[in-house]
DNA sequence: ATCTTATTGTACACACATGTACAATAAGAT
DNA sequence: ATCTTATTGTACATGTGTGTACAATAAGAT
């Protein structure tokens, strides 16, 4: 029917993710992706649009491996599963050999650089984060094993400072043992 | 005796660490300092000398205003002094209408596009903010507010982590109480 | 064998940025 | 008035990156 693509639009997704993973979005271009791909920036556009529509699709990538999403498991109450989130992020953050943090979090200040919509899709993101926490943390409620007296919200908010602060730790703090202490000492000393 | 610079470097100096706090690292340009400041780019690398020296001297500008000094603060206990840095800071963060954050944090991710020796001095920096957070809650042992059990450096962490946390939620989180809600309560669970 | 069409190759026209070199300038000391 | 010297103006040579345009290619359906 039509001539087939000679690259593996899928490693190329992989490559790009990793890229903007460890150098940040301003420091990827079109052309360094390409030559890294062995395509031609002509092949680039037709597959990817433009670099915006990669990153996005890259940061779809990265999430699918949020330890968030331990938050959703159903076997698990509220608290085990914001701890066990906890723990799969110290564990994923250790064992990352480039020490690269988090790819969401490390973008945030690049925003500048970007076009809004894709700024505004990234900072979606976090919100969507300190939600899901809340959500949580309303579902704890309801399995009376946090009191109702507390602020969601707040306690929420306290979560994804704790998450931030790990994640961008981890850029210096390598020993999965070390980053655990300061989510288990912190997540402890607030009723978690 | 010889000619006089026709710019104020105090004014330069001041533009570069803002647009370096507002935009990163990666997004300011020698171009575009200049012809803000309207001078050549000739005048500039004869007063700064490189982009990199001028984003050492930024950073220096800067932490002139650093919460943390608070801690070196003699009036204070250990404890008064960590919840008063803290204090500082939210209020510092949510004071800036621009919601740039810290600088420090904010480049932080950017190593990769500086030279190393720059990535290092940056980096040198967090550690010598973790050192004079576990310096401090020594000291509140020696006053006899911390348990001798607890252990300092695990400690440090957990505050550094807040801070960063704090930092970088500041971006999105802009009311003072809020942030504040975020410290206190982390700061009392960790025992301060 | 021919046709359709996504993909690829090559080229253009820009824009932005870097670092250096060298001559022109001007403030103030002699 | 002249001299010294940091500063400034202008120019060069180079590197990197962008987005588009158009022709060449090739896989598979007809």
């Amino acid at each position: 029917m039509t001539r087939a693509r000679q690259f593996d639009r899928e490693v190329a997704l992989d490559l790009a993710m990793n890229e903007f993973w460890q150098k940040g979005y301003s420091a990827v271009s079109v052309k360094s992706l390409c030559e890294q791909l062995g395509i031609t920036r002509s092949s680039f556009y037709h597959s990817f649009g433009s670099l915006d529509a990669l990153f996005e699709e890259a940061m779809g990538l990265y999430l699918r491996y949020n330890p968030m999403l331990e938050l959703e498991n159903p076997k698990l109450t509220a608290i085990q599963a914001i701890r066990r989130c906890f723990k799969v992020l110290c564990k994923l953050r250790a064992k990352d050999k480039e020490h690269r943090g988090c790819l969401i979090m490390n973008n945030l200040n690049e925003s500048y650089a970007m076009p809004a919509k894709t700024a505004k899709s990234l900072q979606a993101k976090i919100d969507n984060s300190i939600n899901t926490l809340e959500a949580t943390i309303e579902r704890g409620k309801v399995e009376g094993l946090i009191s109702p007296a507390q602020n969601s919200r707040a306690l929420a908010l306290c979560l994804q400072s704790l998450a931030t602060g790990i994640n961008t730790l981890s850029m210096q703090v390598h020993s999965e043992e070390e980053l655990w202490g300061i989510a288990d000492t912190t997540l402890s000393g607030l009723g978690f």
